[in-house]
DNA sequence: CAGTTTGTGGTGCGATCGCACCATAACCCA
DNA sequence: TGGGTTATGGTGCGATCGCACCACAAACTG
């Protein structure tokens, strides 16, 4: 029954059963005819939407970023109307960790790709550019805290965006491989918070 | 020219080949035929020295854990006589960053093989120790520097390890990702060794 | 209504995969 | 010195791989 079909939502459909399959087993169970049986379409459509494995991992991969930052939009307006600098923070910072399937899988999947970022240039492009975004979103809010009191001046905001954003990436790792409960992960982060967000003038000088 | 081999050495051979090839294209790329021309030896060794192609994985990683421990004694072994406990920390953080070729290559072969941890029992129990045994270390030290009063007493002494252990994890994806240089990356851990080693009182109850 | 485009299924080819199997040269031991 | 062990090379089989190619039905277009 052709024609009339949503191109995206069998690109869709196809790229989660690629995340299923490389969650699984990485990369190399990434096969045309495996993706095929996972998504239950024939292999044949696999070229035609995606046309190479090569592009198939690149546009999946594409697929997943447009996911992922949908979904921490999503998440950081359910912080309410007026979030707290503190508030925001932590969402974007737990946004990093697995703390349900969602994340979970995408991590993972992220996992699977990432030798692949440091030798292929297309696939490196399409992944540089996050850590960089949220460091510097996180640094901004960082010195909004400051302006506000929130934060104490002797703070070095962009150090410690950056070490935030890395203890987060670091945790998420622990937690996927059962080292750490998501509870004990998200204690560990709000530890951290609560001395960048020192209200009270214990540290000040 | 049978017998009279020194099986450590022809296995190193091989594992070192996997490392290559996986560093470069992931686990997918380690197959019989292009670690065997890799490590200049027929397919037929792969079989000898390791079995299957799984079994050629678990060794290999077994080596690289033996090689990570060992060199990491070594460096550890070069700060000195009596080295400082906030050195002891420092260097067991550094240990951990891609600061030479060889680091390098051990992380991203370790990136390779993580989807695998995952799933994969066997590896996972060779993989799953080290990252706990590292924390419980810092911990201690931190817990020491409290005592001798390098290290204010309202630190929580597992926590921070946890932290920094995880930020310096984060911070190596970032150097290998080429989103920071090797410098940066200890300027980052040592921004935060100088915090928890707070010898001034400045911050002191 | 004829023709073009679009979406889908299937098939097969050359390459490569893991691995079992066979052969044999070099070495040690009795 | 001769049998047995050790270390190595080679070859091939069945399965799977990516992907190009062919066929064709459903829908839009004129």
């Amino acid at each position: 029954m052709p024609r009339q079909v949503d191109h995206d939502q069998r690109r869709r459909q196809i790229a989660e059963a690629v995340w299923r399959l490389a969650a699984r087993g990485g990369l190399e169970d990434v096969t045309l005819r495996q993706v095929a049986a996972e998504a239950e379409v024939s292999a044949r459509l696999l070229q035609y939407y995606f046309g190479t494995r090569e592009q198939l991992l690149l546009g999946t991969l594409e697929i997943l970023n447009e996911d992922a930052e949908q979904r921490a939009r999503e998440r950081l307006a359910k912080l309410g109307e007026a979030p707290g600098t503190q508030a925001i923070v932590r969402g974007v910072l737990l946004e990093l960790l697995p703390l349900d399937r969602e994340r979970r899988n995408r991590h993972v999947v992220y996992a699977a790709y990432f030798v692949r970022f440091l030798t292929d240039p297309a696939l490196a492009e399409v992944a540089r550019d996050a850590p960089r975004a949220l460091e510097d979103l996180l640094a901004g809010l960082i010195a909004q805290g400051q302006e506000l009191g929130q934060v104490p001046r002797d703070i070095d905001a962009a150090a410690e965006a950056a070490f935030l954003v890395a203890g987060a990436d670091g945790i998420q790792t622990t937690v996927l491989l059962g080292q750490r409960s998501p509870e004990e992960a998200v204690a560990l982060i709000d530890h951290q918070l609560a001395r960048v967000f020192a209200t009270e003038t214990r540290n000040s000088v």
